[in-house]
DNA sequence: TCAATTTATTATCTTTTGTTAATGAATTTA
DNA sequence: TAAATTCATTAACAAAAGATAATAAATTGA
């Protein structure tokens, strides 16, 4: 079973036809490390599912300075999500922190699938509640807790110990909210306490 | 039309037929000003549509101290949103800040309605892909912007004026990310620019 | 109406964060 | 491998935010 079906169907239970019907639009491609596979601007909806690589996804300020925003790896999908839902250019940048494998559509054909069969319009309310979910969870731990307690959960979670290990710290001090020179400061604080 | 019916069919259209397959479990609640209509750790999945009054949602801390995270005005949909698509027990309190009138229903009834109508399913999608652009926005905002330039937002946002017109302030800078001073020092800094 | 409570502001002090700059370590790449 | 770039830490200072407390205004409720 090749493991976007699974991810798929984890969402909503589909059958071999409803995974062809994504499968035959599907096709491979591969980024090197540093290079965009989603611009600031850009009209084009792609959606990407990474077989292997780490991708990073981060909003520009007006001066410039990119803000991170998320990270991806292995099994996840990638997107401007937003810029698909409500047909607007992206505003966010999708680059390749490694050499990224993806298998890529188009989102016009996940929203026709949406129209032709229940169960995609299943895993198109799946996936925007699991989204939803996750960043409920992240706009309320920016809401409530000490950037210091954001760090020690991060450290904390099993399923996020990859970011720690594979993308540069500056990156991570962007996600939790604050500049690398925290981030440094916190760490130093930690390591003295322990 | 009824302002819920012109609700859902403005994020999926549906017929009268449909309507009444929500509307037959509906029923009308009023709930005083101070008292909940959720509570944390409830198990039971209500949502409740505002017929007319104020709510706001709030996290609590291990301390007591509640987090204000939302407003709520007529005709928008409330619930333990998170709650509801994970099955699991509410985090937060939803309380009315002034008297207000709900029509309710289970989630049960919209779950089983996912099941039978593609109107249905595509209903859930396009509330949670609704739900989950607001929260990137804010989530955005939260790590992108100076708690001064998120409440100068704010202000400039139009559909946004009735939080600063009925809400007391100091759930306005939960809402912001900082504390009541805080927001007191950035008004008085404004005040002064200006 | 009047006391009690809630709400907003201000002051003081402490803590934290941001900013800029310097340094050294690690990584990249030519 | 050597030079260039990126990255993490640290220092010093400024700016902002949190905490606590006092005060005054507004609102609520008996």
């Amino acid at each position: 079973m090749h493991p976007l079906y699974q991810l798929i169907h984890s969402f909503s239970p589909i059958n071999n036809m409803h995974w062809l019907q994504l499968f035959e639009h599907c096709e491979e491609l591969t980024i090197a490390k540093g290079k965009n596979f989603i611009r600031e601007g850009e009209k084009e909806k792609r959606i990407g599912f990474i077989i292997e690589g780490t991708m990073r996804q981060y909003y520009t300020r007006e001066n410039g300075e990119e803000i991170t925003t998320y990270f991806y790896f292995e099994n996840n999908l990638v997107s401007s999500y937003i810029s698909c839902i409500n047909n607007t250019p992206s505003q966010i940048t999708i680059e390749a922190l490694e050499k990224t494998k993806l298998l890529v559509f188009n989102y016009s054909v996940i929203n026709e699938l949406y129209n032709k069969e229940k169960v995609w319009e299943r895993f198109g309310r799946k996936i925007a509640e699991y989204l939803a979910a996750g960043l409920e969870e992240r706009m309320v731990s920016l809401l409530m807790d000490k950037p210091e307690d954001r760090y020690k959960k991060l450290l904390n979670s099993p399923n996020k110990q990859k970011i720690l290990a594979r993308i540069p710290q500056h990156y991570i001090a962007n996600y939790l909210g604050i500049t690398p020179i925290s981030l440094s400061r916190i760490r130093n604080r930690l390591s003295k306490t322990k």
